[in-house]
DNA sequence: ATTAATCTTGACCGTTCGGTCAGGTTTATT
DNA sequence: AATAAACCTGACCGAACGGTCAAGATTAAT
C-alpha cells in the first residue's frame, strides 16, 4: 500500500499533497508527454521518460505504479484540457461567432500543445482501449448539447440545414490535423515548420471555409 | 545472401516469381497490415503477424529479413493506392468536378481502407521516420502541380482566391479524419460504426461545405 | 534419377522491457 | 532527540522481443 492515500486525511497540512511530490509529478507527467508523443504507448518506455525527467527509474514507480497507469493520467490532462477548450462555444449566442470562437481556440491548442493532440489522436487510432468509457459517457454528452444548440440555429434559418455531427467531425479534423499531421506538412513546406504568419493563415481560411461552406457567411 | 534477387534472371519461368514465394508474400503482407493497424509498429510483434498470417514466424524472416523491412513494404504499397487514387484530381478540367471527384474518391478510400489509413497516419504522426524522403520528393511534387491547378482557376475566377495547399490540407484531414478517428466516431454514434447511409451522408455534406467553402458553389 | 535451389521450422540467443524490492536517506511530527 | 512517514535507488527478475541457424522437406532443373 505505499500509494494508499489515505495517508493524506491524516493532518491539515498533508491536505495539499508535499511539495516534494507536486514537483515530482508534474516532472514526471511533463517528460512522458514528451515521449509518449515521440514514440507511441508501446514504443514509449519508462527508461526513455525516467532519462527525460532526470530520475531514476524506480523513482517513476514510486509515483506511477504502473506505466498505463502514468499515461492514463497524461490523457486525463488532455481530455480536461480538450473540454475547457470549447467553452468558447457556449460564450456566443451567434452561430458565427461561437463557430468562429471554437474554430480558432482548437486551431490554437493544435499550435500550442501539439505533443498533446498527438497522443490523444495514437490513443484514438489504436481504438480507445483506455478511453473508451469516457468518449461515450462525457464526450458524447458534450457532443450532444452542442448538436443541440446548431439544430437551433438551423431551425431559426442562421444556417443551412445540415448534420451537425458531421459539421463537428470536420471541424475536429481540420483543426487537429495541423498538429496530428505536423511532420506532413513540413515536408511539403521545404522541410520547415509552418511560421507564425503562414498559421495565422491557415487559420483564417479555415474559418472562412468551414463557416462559408455552411453558409453561415456570404 | 538469402533473398539475393539475382537468382531470378536464371531462367525464363523465374522472371515471375514462384508461385509460393508471391503467395506467401501476399498472405504475410495482408496479415501485417492487419497487425500494424491495430498496434502500431513498436507494438506491433513478428509473432503477432505470423500467427494471423498462419506461418511460423521464421518463414517470415525467410521472405523479409526484418521486421522494418517488412514495415516499409507495407508502407510503399499504401502510397502508391495513395497516389494512385489522386488520378481523379487530374481526369475533370472544372474545379468543382475535379475537386468533387478527389474528395470522393478520398472518402470511399477511408471507408474502404481505413487500416491503411491509420497505418500512413501513425507514420505521420511519429515524425514519418520511414517516408520523410517520399514525401519530400514524390508527394511535394505531385503536390506541387495540383497547387498550379488550383491557382489558374483562381486566376480565371473560377473559385475565390485562396492558399491552395492549406486546401489540399483541409480536403486530406477530413477524408482521412473518417478513417482515422473511426473509433471515435463509433463511440459517439450509439457504438455503431457509420452505416453506409450515415457515411454516404457524410460524403455529401464534406463535399457541399468544401465546394461551397472555397466558393464553387452557391 | 540426380542434383541444386528453394522453402520450412523448432529451438535457441542476446537484449530490452515493465516491474520489484531491500535497505538507505531525507523530511515531518511529537 | 526520537520516532515515524515519506522518499530514493542500484541491483535484480521473468517475460517477451527481433532475429538466427542448422537441418530437414519440397520443388525445379538437368
Amino acid at each position: 500500500m505505499k500509494n494508499d492515500l489515505s495517508k493524506y486525511k491524516k493532518t491539515a497540512k498533508s491536505v495539499r499533497k508535499n511539495q516534494i511530490r507536486i514537483n515530482n509529478e508534474r516532472r514526471i507527467l511533463a517528460a512522458a508527454v514528451k515521449i509518449f508523443a515521440g514514440y507511441g504507448y508501446q514504443g514509449a518506455t519508462m527508461r526513455k521518460i525516467a532519462e527525460k525527467a532526470g530520475l531514476p527509474k524506480a523513482n517513476l514507480h514510486y509515483y506511477f505504479q504502473t506505466k498505463e497507469q502514468l499515461y492514463r493520467q497524461v490523457l486525463d490532462g488532455i481530455f480536461k484540457d480538450w473540454l475547457a477548450a470549447a467553452n468558447t462555444f457556449d460564450e456566443c449566442e451567434e452561430p458565427v461567432e461561437a463557430l468562429r470562437g471554437y474554430i480558432e481556440t482548437k486551431m490554437d491548442l493544435s499550435r500550442k500543445r501539439p505533443l498533446e493532440s498527438r497522443i490523444w489522436a495514437e490513443e484514438i487510432l489504436r481504438g480507445a482501449p483506455l478511453i473508451q468509457d469516457q468518449l461515450e459517457q462525457t464526450l458524447a454528452a458534450w457532443l450532444d448539447t452542442r448538436v443541440k444548440r446548431i439544430t437551433d440555429w438551423i431551425n431559426k434559418g442562421t444556417i443551412q440545414a445540415m448534420n451537425p455531427r458531421i459539421l463537428m467531425y470536420m471541424i475536429w479534423a481540420v483543426t487537429q490535423h495541423f498538429a496530428d499531421f505536423e511532420s506532413q506538412i513540413r515536408a511539403l513546406n521545404q522541410q520547415q515548420n509552418l511560421s507564425d504568419e503562414q498559421f495565422a493563415e491557415a487559420k483564417t481560411q479555415v474559418v472562412q471555409t468551414i463557416l462559408k461552406g455552411i453558409g453561415a457567411l456570404d
